[in-house]
DNA sequence: GCCAACGTTGGC
DNA sequence: GCCAACGTTGGC
C-alpha cells in the first residue's frame, strides 16, 4: 500500500467539502497536468491512503486524511463544455484525463502546515518542498507516519 | 497582487 | 527538436 497528497484549493473544494460529499466521497476531477495524470492512472491503487493538502490559501496546510475508493475513472468534467476543465481533444472511446475516486477518513487533529513541514527535517525530501507544483505526489512511508505522529502528538489536542 | 518556477505551445 | 513566448501554480 502506497501513500500519496492531493491538493486543492479550500475555495474551491476543500478536504470538508470532501466530508460533507455524498458517501463522504469524489471523484477527483480537473487534474491537467500529464506528470499528476500518469500518477493517477498508472499508480495510486484502491485502499493506497491520502494526504489532502489545502494550497493557495492563508495557511496552506495537510489537512486530513483519505483512501482511494476507485481508480481508472475518465473525469468527466473534460468532456463537460461547461466545466472549466473541458477539454474537446480528449476523444471519449479514449479519454485523456484519467483519475481515481476518494473518500473522506478523517481531518488531523492538527493540520501539518507547509511552514512545520520546511522545518522538520525528516521531511525536506519531500515532494511538496522541492516540487511544489505537482498537484498529485508520492509520500515515502517514513514521512507518512512522521506526519501523523506530528499531527496526533504535537500537545495541541482539540477533542 | 507579485513573481519565480516550470509546464505547454507553436514557429522555425 | 530547439527555444522563445506564454500561461499556470502557488507561496509570500
Amino acid at each position: 500500500m502506497n501513500h500519496w497528497l492531493l491538493k486543492s484549493e479550500p475555495d474551491v473544494f476543500s478536504y470538508y467539502h470532501l466530508e460533507a460529499a455524498p458517501g463522504r466521497r469524489t471523484v477527483w476531477d480537473g487534474v491537467r497536468n500529464y506528470q499528476a495524470r500518469n500518477i493517477l492512472r498508472d499508480e495510486i491503487q484502491v485502499a493506497d491512503l491520502v494526504f489532502f493538502y489545502h494550497s493557495s490559501c492563508k495557511e496552506p496546510a495537510i489537512v486530513g486524511v483519505c483512501r482511494v475508493t476507485r481508480t481508472g475513472l475518465a473525469d468527466p468534467s473534460q468532456f463537460d463544455p461547461a466545466s472549466d476543465y473541458f477539454d474537446a481533444k480528449s476523444d471519449p472511446t479514449n479519454p485523456r484525463w484519467i483519475t481515481i475516486e476518494v473518500e473522506a477518513l478523517r481531518a488531523l487533529k492538527h493540520p501539518i502546515t507547509l511552514k512545520d513541514m520546511r522545518k522538520d527535517s525528516a521531511l525536506q525530501e519531500m515532494a511538496l518542498l522541492n516540487r511544489s507544483r505537482l498537484s498529485v505526489q508520492p509520500i515515502r512511508a517514513e514521512e507518512w507516519s512522521h506526519i501523523l505522529h506530528l499531527a496526533a502528538d504535537d500537545g495541541h489536542f482539540h477533542e
